[in-house]
DNA sequence: CCTCAATTTGAGACTGGGCTCAACTTAGCT
DNA sequence: AGCTAAGTTGAGCCCAGTCTCAAATTGAGG
């Protein structure tokens, strides 16, 4: 690749890093070119769909959320872990609207791995009966989306509401406040699908 | 009004709702009007913003919830009322997708006595020691905003989800839940605004 | 039946994005 | 210096939606 290919690429990158944490993944591609300092043709050159643009500006927050749950893991108590590990992950989505837009749509999680390191924590939290036993690991997708939805309605207003949300959230994760639970959980294929959806 | 004005009026209103249903707010308003066998321009005479026609469509379900709010406080036990109602609401979002945006904006509950009434709803189920006592009534957004998020999500794919996800929550309201809550709650004001910037 | 104010109509102006491609420019090699 | 493949450019097309207004139509009172 030509070098200054490679400076129009990462002008790119930098730029929708930006606007995405500012205005979310919606962000118009002709204002990122522009931000960029480049022209529209040029960002369709180095990266087709807008997709493939998201995905290279996320990668290293796939990268933090697969740290943070080994991190979890690693915590000597299984309930610290857990309530951690969801929290590290609000504080993305609240940090950064177009992370946020990301994390609803799945993504977060996306390259099984996360999947799995997701699936230890709660099973510890679980086993070690801190976490209530009748919650699934797509159960985990409510905490997601709905904190993803308090930060969009408040971030501007209320920045840091949705810690609120996130601790009633929590407190009704854990195995004291279990009541029964409606209806199956959502089969993983569903709640893929699901995120597709948004 | 001429009774063809009349006619054309409750022919929008049909179409309107049932595309809000299927849709949700954001329908085309050429859909509407095509839907209701009527011009464009017809549709701008009866209803010169978008904002007037969701009004009219959702006017009833403003009254409902008012209706559920009072067979709410007239419950026995104060928790079946809290629940029931918030429930109820629920219900209502995930039957109606229209609704569940309308829900969001915080139009349900508009009109004061809506307000009024759920706070008398909440306090009583405080008052019997049911819900935590650190709950405060703009933190019942989180529950509305949560699960609309959730029903938007999963209305295809699996329908039924969102009554887990609600099921949770009341479990996180619950009194034995209570863990200490962050932060200070939303004051009144800043709810309207951030449902105002859904 | 006539009249006219009320109503309807829909083409089209306008906006805001997505996306393309022929013409131009330039990095980097020999 | 000259060549060429790689890269850039932005005018312009497309689409989808909102909103307007002059002309055509129509209900209903006299």
């Amino acid at each position: 690749m030509r070098k200054d290919a490679v400076q129009n690429r990462e002008r790119l990158l930098r730029a929708a890093r930006q606007l995405f944490a500012d205005q979310g993944l919606d962000v118009p591609l002709e204002e990122i070119a522009r931000t960029a300092g480049v022209s529209i043709g040029t960002l369709y050159n180095r990266f087709p769909t807008r997709d493939s643009l998201v995905a290279e500006v996320f990668a290293d927050r796939v990268a933090t959320v697969a740290a943070l749950a080994e991190q979890a893991l690693a915590m000597a108590d299984p309930w610290d872990g857990f309530a951690g590990f969801l929290t590290g992950v609000c504080e993305l989505q609240a940090g950064d609207l177009g992370y946020n837009d990301f994390a609803v749509r799945g993504a977060a999680l996306e390259g099984d791995r996360g999947y799995g390191l997701m699936r230890q924590i709660l099973e510890r939290a679980q086993g070690s009966g801190d976490v209530r036993g009748d919650v699934t690991l797509t159960d985990m997708a409510f905490v997601v989306w709905g904190v993803a939805a308090t930060v969009r309605a408040t971030y501007k207003v209320a920045p840091g509401a949705w810690r609120r949300h996130l601790a009633l959230a929590l407190d009704g994760l854990r195995a004291g406040a279990a009541r029964t639970l409606p209806g199956p959980p959502m089969s993983v294929a569903q709640t893929r699908a699901a995120m597709r959806e948004c």
